[in-house]
RNA sequence: GGGCGGUUAGCUCAGCUGGUAGAGCACUGCUUUCACACGGCAGGGGUCACAGGUUCAAGUCCUGUACCGCCCACCA
């Protein structure tokens, strides 16, 4: 074995041999446990929060999987709609095109050829990392099964009369051009202007001022509403208005939506493009003028002079010819939420355009898609991990509008509707079937809705199109034979950010069309964060690529990386100062499983994780040392060949580590349970590191080169059990370096078995039952060498220089291990060990008190008897300190009389335990005083 | 405006059903003794944001305050 663990070598091997042996398939007949894989971006690469997210998964199944049970990773890919059409997009304006210039079938084809090219990025990514998902059934969600899932839903929607097609307001992307849901809408603070424009009244009078922060959309009002309480304007409630600008006549009218403080309390009412306003020209059945072309330019339905504008060109020009007129009352600089869409960045305009719809909140969509999403969690089928999610859940669905299905794209799944030519629709899985449900027969030819579906349509039905729903294929049969087994699936592990996108909405369609819940509990995961707790982002240059971690990365072609990937050039600088500052030597391969234990460690319950750097290397190294810790397993064991797996345990010391472990594999189970992977990861840590490396690696030292051939042996067996039985504790979190030490220890043990995958996870059943009968000795024996490696650091004594200690104890009492002197010797480096006669008057010495016995280690120039006099002063103010504490706790009857019984026994105990130490302290203070 | 988090050692975080504070990193000293210097050993460092309350006992439960953060909805 090399010196040193070096990833790079072990990981690439492994992977290959998991996956092409099939070993990552569904397995066996034991419980069906199933994750499903948020599909990412086909086109995507692998960002810090999937390696995090997918981390968690992959050690979740392995973790099953080892525990027999019959475990499904479901995973695949997203065609990402707008995503992915506009990467395309970007590639042809490059060569100065436009999708228009190639026709929506070459188009589409060309972004097919972009999927084949670019979708296996990041599965290959995921591969890397040690992802082991169910490969062979991989699934796009543009897949032929999943295509006809997605029609099939449709169409049933539709015919149940959920889904509906309606002229509506919509989000408008005016640079997309296409509507986009208000979950992909985010409102940004922006610095504006509140304009107060004086409204004249149709008969000559003064009128009224309005305030607005878009006075381009007044060539679209159709009213002006105030308060019916408002004193100012009672008079002119029921008049009429003059438009400015606009040769039209509008009316003042009441309504309490008005809040009589802000502006002027006269609010203009332009339904076409303000949501408000939309509801209020319903209330009060008021036109609707549309005064927006698709791209945001004034149409013909505004004055000429407007007509073609933009619609700030055309704000300007509005305030300017207000101005000119003597209209514009007052500019006030105002902040105001501007709704931008996720997509472009674009400013969105709320726009009147056709569009489908699922029904989520008349009473029908209520009833069949909302109240029984609603009654999934709020009855427990569905939990949310942390349970605090299920209010965010809750509420949103209590407040859910209909949900906007279309998109105006060409990459998606293009909607099975169909319209004849006095505009009738037809639905239907395809054409005929359209036609054969068809009430009425269509008016001449019939055209296909050239509209897509949003992206989650198809994720939503994840669930369980990927299990072959609805099977009545001949392929579809084939996959559906597992769709009994796997839904619901065990756990989905996805970030909060999709609650609303993707989880509701898969709860709703599996619901609706499978009468399952999707999935029994959902793990909301944490944020990944940069080491300062700030938002990973390209322009602030704080992001890591997972796969620079893997293999490392060199400072400069990490500085060209990250600058190349820049959206805005001026963004350079600034990145390149972060990244030279945050990696002045690049980044040190640390490997995939280093990666892995990394996010395990800080998958805590909390919101956001803050990526380290250096708490990776951390976790390298805890590699290094696994790894270290075989080497010296199996360099004592060369000559060894035990005949049975289970060590006979001979030492007291072997009983002591092989209880830990089976305290640990309870801890593990408690853990994984509670999803609690930072606490899991942690008790593997110290295990790993204290128990075994720390403690029983040198304890079993003295073991090894004694005498004894049987001690000798059982340790090197108990040795080896123990490690096996780690690596198998550990793979979950770490496959590959456990993997490649599990292959050397496991022949070594008589272990049979192809991979420390196919083995079963240690379980306290399945352990050895631990004999405690002698932990206290070994207790003893370590709390012995913790103070005498004090006393000798304390009082300065070399390293290398072997001291005697003599051990003093009360007549009749013994020191409670047997055989300790080799022990006590080789970890505390004593040269002798001897027991103090019962009359004997010990030498000048450091002292240590250990329950009855007293530790000592003569001065004989090698202590300074100043040092020790204030290092046993300070131990006895601190014991007294202790009892003090405890004292005056005992002291109060409150206490004795309310506190259980075997507390109060807890605290008499400690206190008696000081008082004998503190005795111990106190005599030798006292001897030393007298020298 | 509604909702949800957070505030514990210099930094990042644990601390389960209340019993008197822990880890990693960083820091200090010693140490290249034959698994590991990606190491070993020893150490320093916290009135657990603040104020009340419940209790014999409160980082731990309750109420309130302050500050930080996130989500949703928003006044034209």
């Amino acid at each position: 074995m090399e010196k040193a663990y070096e990833p790079r070598g072990i990981e690439n091997r492994w992977y290959e041999t998991w996956e092409s042996r099939g070993w990552f398939k569904p397995e066996g007949t034991g419980t069906p446990y199933c994750i499903l894989l948020p599909p990412p971006n086909v086109t995507g690469t692998l960002h810090m929060g999937h390696a995090f997210q997918q981390t968690l998964m992959d050690t979740l199944s392995r973790y099953h999987r080892m525990r027999g049970e019959r475990v499904l990773w479901q995973g695949g890919t997203d065609h990402a709609g707008i995503a992915t059409q506009k990467i395309v997009e970007n590639q042809l304006a490059a060569a100065g095109k436009t999708r228009h210039d190639l026709g929506r079938q070459k188009f589409v084809e060309r972004v097919w050829e972009w999927k084949e090219e670019s979708g296996s990025t990041i599965t290959r990514q995921m591969r890397r990392l040690g992802a082991s998902v169910d490969w062979s059934r991989e699934r796009f969600t543009m897949d032929p099964g999943l295509s006809a899932a997605v029609k099939r839903v449709f169409v049933q929607w539709y015919r149940d009369g959920l889904l509906y097609r309606g002229k509506r307001l919509v989000h408008w992307d005016p640079v997309l051009q296409t509507a986009v849901s208000d979950l992909e809408v985010d409102n940004e603070e922006r610095d504006g202007s509140l304009w107060l424009i004086r409204y004249p009244a149709a008969d000559g009078g003064e009128g009224l001022t309005v305030a607005t922060t878009r006075p381009e959309t007044m060539l679209g009002d159709v009213a002006v509403v105030v308060h019916p309480e408002d004193e100012r304007y009672r008079k002119i409630v029921g008049k009429k208005l003059k438009l400015p600008l606009s040769d039209r006549e509008i009316p003042v009218i009441a309504d309490e939506y008005v809040d009589k403080e802000f502006g002027t309390g006269a609010v203009k009412i332009t339904p076409a493009h303000d949501f408000n306003d939309q509801v209020l020209s319903k209330r009060h059945n008021l036109p609707v003028i549309n005064i927006f072309t698709l791209d945001a330019k004034v149409n013909e339905n505004a004055p000429a002079a407007y007509r073609g504008l933009d619609r700030f060109a055309a704000r300007k020009k509005v305030i300017a010819d207000l101005e000119a007129a003597g209209l514009l009352v007052e500019t006030k600089k105002h902040k105001l939420m501007v709704p931008i869409s996720q997509r472009s960045n674009a400013v969105i305009e709320p726009m009147l355009t056709d569009q489908w719809f699922l029904d989520l909140t008349s009473d029908k969509g209520r009833k069949a898609i909302t109240e029984p999403a609603l009654d999934a969690v709020r009855s427990g089928k569905i939990k949310f991990v942390p349970e605090n999610w299920n209010t965010t859940y809750i509420q949103w669905l209590e407040n859910i509008q209909d949900w906007c299905v279309s998109r105006q794209l060409w990459w998606g799944h293009q909607i099975p509707a169909w319209f004849d030519e006095a505009g009738n629709i037809f639905v239907g899985e395809d054409e005929a079937d359209a036609l054969k449900h068809a009430k009425t027969p269509p008016v001449g030819k019939l055209r296909q809705d050239e509209d897509v579906l949003d992206t989650w349509f198809s994720s939503a039905l994840w669930p369980f199109s990927t299990l072959g729903w609805p099977g009545d294929t001949p392929e579809r049969a084939k996959e559906w034979q597992d769709f009994n087994a796997f839904l619901p699936s065990s756990v989905l592990i996805t970030g909060f950010d999709i609650i609303f996108f993707w989880v509701a909405r898969m709860v709703m369609a599996t619901q609706y069309f499978t009468k399952r819940v999707p999935f029994k509990e959902v793990y909301i995961n944490a944020i990944v964060r940069d080491a300062e707790g700030q938002k990973m982002s390209k322009s602030k240059g704080n992001t890591i690529d997972p796969l620079d971690l893997i293999d490392g990365i060199e400072l400069e072609p990490l500085v060209q990386k990250s600058v190349a990937s820049l959206l805005l050039p001026k963004d350079k600088e600034k990145v390149e100062k972060r990244v030279r500052r945050d990696y002045p030597e690049g980044i040190p391969a640390v490997g995939a499983d280093a990666l892995r234990f990394t996010f395990a460690a800080l998958a805590t319950h909390s919101r956001t994780i803050n990526f380290d750097l250096k708490r990776c290397e951390g976790y390298r190294n805890f590699c290094n040392k696994l790894w270290n810790a075989t080497r010296f397993v199996l360099m004592n064991c060369e000559d060894f060949k035990p005949t049975t797996v289970r060590p006979p345990l001979k030492t007291p010391v072997e009983h002591w580590i092989v209880s830990k472990l089976y305290d640990l594999s309870d801890e593990l189970d408690r853990h994984y349970r509670d999803y609690r992977f930072d606490l899991a990861a942690q008790a593997l840590y110290e295990f790993t590191w204290n128990d075994f490396c720390d403690w029983f690696v040198e304890l079993s030292k003295p073991a090894l080169n004694g005498e004894d051939q049987t001690a000798a042996d059982s340790t090197r067996h108990t040795l080896l059990y123990t490690l096996a039985a780690l690596l198998r504790a550990l793979h979950p979190i770490i496959p590959f370096i456990t993997e490649e030490l599990w292959q050397q220890v496991a022949p070594k043990l008589g272990v049979k078995g192809e991979s420390v995958s196919r083995q079963t996870y240690p379980q306290s059943k399945d352990l050895i039952q631990p004999d405690r009968s002698r932990n206290a000795e070994v207790e003893w024996l370590c709390q012995a060498v913790l103070q005498i490696r004090s006393i000798r650091s304390q009082m300065g004594v070399a390293p290398s220089r072997a001291v005697p200690l003599l051990i003093e104890l009360p007549a009749g009492h013994k020191i409670p291990l047997t055989g300790t002197e080799p022990y006590l010797k080789f970890l505390a480096r004593l040269e002798s060990i001897r027991i103090l006669a019962p009359s004997e008057q010990p030498p000048p010495s450091a002292a240590a008190v250990l329950d009855q016995a007293r530790l000592l280690i003569p001065m004989a120039g090698l202590i300074d008897m100043a040092a020790e006099r204030e290092r046993l002063a300070k131990e006895i103010a601190r014991i007294e300190g202790e009892i003090t504490r405890a004292g005056a706790k005992l002291d109060k009857p409150d206490f004795v009389q309310n506190a259980p019984a075997a507390v109060v026994d807890k605290e008499r105990q400690r206190v008696k335990e000081f008082e004998t130490t503190l005795q111990g302290l106190r005599e030798q203070s006292t001897r030393l005083a007298a020298l």
